[in-house]
DNA sequence: GCCAACGTTGGC
DNA sequence: GCCAACGTTGGC
């Protein structure tokens, strides 16, 4: 039995990694998340084939720019043991991964950015829970609801 | 590049 | 277990 799909929204400086980089390779292991909140709800949320808004964050529009999809189960990020990384975490072993990630494949890439000024013009419908819009909030992995999920590509 | 907001660390 | 110091995020 399969659970119901859930959606997500996913933040990525293009400078690193923009939706036209996924839209190159494909699929992508979304690894570097090192924060608790994050990581959770990829290894206790995240199911293959649910949906993802890929945001541009930290660049001149932020914004969702893209759909992706969730490709795997959650697994250890490698580059918490790479030395060379700069996700390197010296606390965490392979016996005891702290840091986990899903694959994320691309889907599409919308008409337009939907930006986040746009989005904020829009925080009474999506209501006051929404990380996105709620302030001060740097949340780079969040859950959207179907709701919010659907009102935001209305906007496309 | 600035800096507000937030999360984490570590001394006590 | 408190909380100050520090580091990071990310909009602007």
């Amino acid at each position: 039995m399969t659970a119901r799909k859930r959606y997500w929204l996913m933040k990525s400086e293009p400078d690193t990694f923009s939706i036209d980089d996924l839209e190159r390779v494909g699929v992508e292991p979304w690894n570097g998340v090192r924060n608790y909140q994050a990581r959770n709800f990829m290894r206790d949320g995240m199911q293959v084939g649910d949906g993802v808004l890929f945001y541009h964050s930290n660049c001149a529009v932020p914004g969702i720019a893209g759909l992706a999809k969730v490709n795997s189960r959650a697994y250890p990020d490698p580059t918490q043991f790479d030395k060379k990384s700069d996700y390197y975490d010296p606390k965490s072993t392979p016996e005891e991964p702290r840091w986990m990630l899903v694959d994320v494949a691309f889907d599409r890439k919308l008409k337009r950015i939907i930006a986040l000024d746009e989005i904020k013009q829009h925080a009474a419908a999506l209501g006051e829970g929404f990380a996105l819009t709620s302030r001060g909030s740097r949340l780079s992995v969040m859950p959207v609801t179907a709701a919010q999920w659907k009102y935001l590509l209305s906007l496309e």
